[in-house]
DNA sequence: TTGCACAATGGCAACGTTAACATTTGGGCG
DNA sequence: CGCCCAAATGTTAACGTTGCCATTGTGCAA
């Protein structure tokens, strides 16, 4: 039945593709009048209007992008460059582009970039030859080019990094603040030091959220603690976490991520100490809501929908005016739970 | 510094954009020239290459994408539409999507499509005004036009999502296989029925897991319990839990996530069962990697990643043939963990 | 020497759209 | 009745690329 609808359809539709010029013919028109018709132009009687606009719907009229594109010299599109597309928050992100590029009437351009080597000048590269006006790396680690990159010329380029850069905009969350509110929080609590379970050091955010925990104990006048290297894994924070366990002034411990909390909270029992009667965890992400349902983890939230938003409102905001370099942090929530006591 | 070598540059590389006009010439040869020089055609000479592209790189000469389509009718691009872009899987799938495009020389385009309605027209009229060659539609629940749907003459379709539909290709996980592997796994393993927790009813992949749930226990001549309805929370599945305690026929559970089946193995504990010593507990996902590192839950690990690239080689691969309708389903795989054991 | 094949390059047109300018039409007003 | 203005519509050209065909040059066999 199905198909039967669709040979009933009239000629034209299955021709390569439906032009203005095959509208207005059958519309009776010029080609310009079908033009302002479908930018609704004040300009066209309603009547030709509503003409035209049969004779589109008739014909199955779609404005062919490139033409469109070829004449405006913008694309409409803001291209997205990962060096790798699994990585906590991107989806957040994503989400994040996605509503600021709609609310624009821009699109989406995703690319997965290589990461050998792992330089700005790659991912730029790869988006040169892509239909879009503007671009926003995700950074997860060090480009090896990142002094020296220059943005394509009229390409505004936005970088999701931390680090702050000459030539581009960049965005990210604020992982010295977060580390900031945590340790902090933890001193307020009564707490007389915080331990610190730490990640690879290839890892941007975590290096800085390092930083964050040690030169926030040092404000306070605390020589920061020997820390524990953990790999973002459970696991590692299991080990952590028994380590931890046989040292008297270990009462709070701050984990780099929530995976690395909850080991970390396990290795503890494993040792006989619970939590948070004899020490409290924190952890970073709220990647992990309720999984535990019976104790939340204290934890800080992202909100990398608005880190995406702010990147993709920067260059499809932007609109033609000569877009300054600017650079924003987003501090976290730190979202209190079970996992803590006070001290005192 | 930066801003001194940017004003070094040529003017050209500041002009709106170079063309092949442009660097033709500066290279001192006619438009088609410079045009085979990009496609490295063989029948231009190595030295006139070599002089063209010295001039492109003087210029800062990249093709423009839009007049490229607008003369071959293709953007070498597929669409990719999803109603929710947060959800389960969908990051793997996406770089599923970005490696197969990759492959293909094609870039993908992301749009979130309001889900009001819930319809296919929807998301395909949406991409219909984008620069993409085929679409690819991400389906979480049931459209109210599934049944009438016409896909756009000229645009490829595929939907993900295990429902068949007889004008548009589909691809998906295994969602009734994923449940007769387990039911069967846990009465290979001596259990008499399998208890289930289920989701909320609009969920599509949840519905197909409870069908293979309960058909498999009738295949099995066993009638299958009451059901357990959750919300795929870790909360749900607590409670759930919790009321399968006192059940003395409930010896093995399957849940329709891992965060429930993580909150269910709370539930039982908080009520003095033990896992897998008196119910063993089975999840679907993987989702949760090793975040409970001393137990390792059994779980159903589904490969979304080769999804993504099946929908898009669907598209890309396709290249100008026919594409006929076809229908794809990929089992997933029983990874086994610590909280089953031999009930014999 | 002529003719021919082939390699290298150039000229032209067209893809679909729309900005800028040109033309027609109808109506109000002196 | 003629003039002018504004509304409505048409004409032209150009955006950048590349397929097709034409042209030029080069070497070789007849």
């Amino acid at each position: 039945m199905a198909s039967l609808t669709r040979k009933d359809r009239p000629m034209a539709a299955v021709k390569k593709s439906v032009s203005v010029k095959d509208v207005a013919r059958l519309a009776g028109v010029s080609e310009q009048t079908v033009s302002r018709t479908v930018h609704d132009s004040p300009s066209v009687r309603p009547e030709t209007k509503e003409r035209v606009r049969a004779a589109m719907r008739e014909l199955g009229y779609r404005p062919n992008f490139a033409g469109r594109s070829l004449r405006r010299g913008k694309f409409k599109t803001v291209g997205v460059a990962m060096f790798n597309i699994t990585g906590t928050g991107n989806l957040d992100r994503m989400e994040g582009f996605a509503a600021a590029a709609d609310k624009h009437g821009y699109a989406i351009t995703l690319t997965k970039v290589d990461g050998h080597p792992y330089t700005l000048e790659s991912a730029s590269s790869r988006m040169s030859a892509l239909p879009v006006d503007g671009m926003v790396v995700i950074m997860n680690r060090m480009p090896a080019d990142f002094g020296t990159f220059e943005p394509l010329p009229g390409m505004q380029t936005v970088l999701v990094t931390m680090l702050e850069h000459p030539l581009c905009s960049t965005v990210d969350n604020d992982q010295f603040d977060c580390s900031r509110q945590v340790v902090e929080y933890l001193l307020e609590r009564g707490h007389k030091t915080v331990h610190f379970i730490s990640c690879p050091e290839r890892s941007l955010s975590g290096m800085r959220r390092e930083e964050g925990w040690r030169e926030t104990l040092r404000a306070h006048g605390i020589e920061p603690p020997q820390l524990v290297r953990g790999d973002w894994t459970a696991q590692s924070g299991y080990a952590a976490g028994q380590a931890l366990a046989d040292d008297p002034t270990c009462t709070a411990i701050y984990a780099s991520n929530d995976a690395m909390a909850y080991g970390c909270i396990r290795g503890l029992e494993s040792r006989g100490k619970h939590v948070p009667e004899d020490v409290s965890v924190v952890g970073v992400d709220d990647s992990l809501g309720d999984i535990v349902p019976d104790r939340r983890l204290a934890t800080v939230r992202f909100d990398n929908k608005r880190v995406g938003m702010w990147a993709v409102d920067k260059i499809a905001g932007a609109e033609g005016v000569e877009p300054g370099v600017e650079h924003m942090l987003f501090p976290g929530v730190l979202v209190e739970g079970d996992t803590v006591r006070d001290w005192r």
